[in-house]
DNA sequence: CTGTTAGCGCCTTCAC
DNA sequence: GTGAAGGCGCTAACAG
């Protein structure tokens, strides 16, 4: 058995106030008396139960997490910044997956409030009304970091249109005219799905160009294996040299696509992505795409919570617009006509 | 402020003893006094305080687990392993990131067992002696999830040896006579690293072919680069069609090397992984690998100390050796002499 | 079946 | 500067 407050207390002769005192360093103690406390401390390898210090103090020092999959790639880069950020602060992360299940995400909610956790962090995509108003009602401090810009409460994000402007920007730049974007159908009016379209199509229109805009459903291989044949077709059609995709996945499954039928990234197609995912770097020719700082998005939400846990802070609307950053790789070519 | 058991109690005009029996189901409560209690937790919208719960039972419901960084792919499939089986059993994750950092492993250790967690996982291929003394001088349940398989307690892995005496056997199959092996040399004597090499030496040997061990320092693509000279070399000098490598990505930069020296894969060299990592499937060729049940580990892993919770098992020391499944797919070649 | 009592380990007034 | 006492919210004997 752990040693207790009361073991040491007894061990260096003073009253477990005392110990208290010197372990938390709220109240004088004498030299004399701290020396024994701490010297007992010292031997019964005494660690104070934070389970107990919780009941009284009524601080968890836990940050519950609700996540649609850890598995996931942007996600796990968001939790870093959310983890080392809430370290810094003494706070641990109690860490849960949905895979996607709104229920479980909303049985999770519940647990955490259980566990008395001081803030939540959703990190998922699937739009869970419910779940909002839940979290709203538990009066804990929570922030959901989705896809859906619809979402009242604060959020930290990127400027998607501007972002995507700049990247079509840059195409145009390249000597690229006719480009098409490629973007993912589902929830796509609710989504930044949305603004990212928005800004390819405020680049077009810019230039006079012509917007010529494709879709495909999901992000698996498959989905954009589907619209194959429409692509294909299309890109000859339009005599199309550069695609801007809405994800970095797309980006290289549309790639796999155009050399399935006999067009080089970059020689004869210019394609960019949109993450700065880990593939994206490692992918053959690397992608040039748009960094979205998932670290920050993470560090900036979990900062957040602590201050409206520390009471600094009440307005809770107000949205952080992070910095993206565009990263000039291999998978674009300047053309000259 | 959150209702108590009290409130429950009062509203409901019996007992706390009452309220605690019908919320835990542990002793008969009259069929009245039930339903009171009943209506009075959903009216009051009343949930236990597991803090409060924690302190007098001495159960947590927490695993603690460190990692050397959630971000790392293979690292969060083992803990999707852990996350979803410990929450059968209704165990929470409690999350923190070393970032490579022994001293923070320590740290963390500490501060798990003082959040009273009742089991600790540690996924990390640091090989932390000290660590390991902290934690077996804890009495904390433990697992350690790491490359080095010098570990004395309880582990999950796959045998790597023969995994890789079928892989190379499956080159040899196709008709390979000259066949690299491509390795890591950090760390090589004390992790599976070697058992890897060995099994290839074993097949080559029992062929009578010609072993060439290869390596490389580390994982990243400029490690792979480095030795690019070198490999092209004994490419060219020994007349090599395969290379059988130890890790997914060192297959990856290996094929890109290639492509740079104008070798494509798998029309002029064949290239077998280790792993079965997300980009594995992703990449083109989609490459042939060996699949590591990550999930599994994760699974099994928890599982032991679930069960060492519980008392039901004593021996600690046996280890785990999960099946695991070579991913035929593009990055190989039939070849005919 | 039910209420009373005694803690779990710790922090925090409140007197001294 | 220090100790005694009360209590955080809950469970678990112990009587009845």
């Amino acid at each position: 058995m752990a040693s207790t407050i009361k073991d040491v207390a007894k061990m260096a002769d003073v009253s477990i106030s005392t110990v208290s005192r010197v372990i938390n360093d709220s109240k004088p103690v004498s030299p004399e008396a701290r020396r024994r406390v701490l010297h007992a401390i010292d031997v019964l390898d005494y660690k104070p139960n934070e389970v107990a210090r919780s009941l009284v103090t009524k601080k968890s020092n836990l940050i519950g997490v609700i996540v649609e999959d850890i598995g996931s790639n942007f996600i796990s880069q968001i939790l870093r910044g959310v983890e080392e950020v809430g370290r810094m602060y003494k706070y641990d992360i109690l860490l849960s997956s949905s895979y996607g299940d709104q229920e479980s995400e909303m049985k999770f909610a519940n647990l955490l409030a259980q566990k008395q956790v001081e803030g939540i962090i959703v990190i998922s995509n699937l739009h869970n009304p419910k779940l909002e108003y839940k979290l709203e009602e538990s009066k804990i401090p929570y922030v959901i970091i989705s896809n859906f810009y619809d979402i009242e409460k604060f959020s930290a994000t990127i400027d998607y249109e501007k972002a995507s402007y700049d990247m079509v920007n840059l195409l145009i730049a390249k000597g690229h005219k006719n480009i098409a974007s490629l973007g993912i159908r589902k929830d796509y009016d609710r989504t930044f799905e949305k603004k990212k379209i928005e800004g390819y199509n405020r680049a077009m229109e810019k230039h006079g160009l012509k917007k010529i805009n494709l879709f495909v459903e999901g992000l698996d291989a498959g989905d954009v294996e589907n619209e194959g044949e429409e692509i294909i077709k299309t890109l000859k059609k339009e005599k199309i040299t550069a695609f801007f995709t809405s994800y970095d996945t797309i980006a290289i499954h549309l790639m796999n696509l155009l050399l399935d039928n006999n067009y080089k990234t970059p020689q004869d197609i210019s394609v960019t992505g949109f993450g700065g995912s880990y593939i994206s770097d490692i992918y053959r020719p690397k992608l040039t795409t748009v960094k979205i700082p998932y670290y920050d998005i993470g560090a900036v939400s979990i900062r957040k919570i602590l201050k409206k846990i520390a009471k600094e802070d009440s307005d809770f609307s107000e949205n952080v617009v992070l910095p993206s950053e565009i990263l000039e790789r291999e998978s674009v070519k300047k053309i000259n006509d």
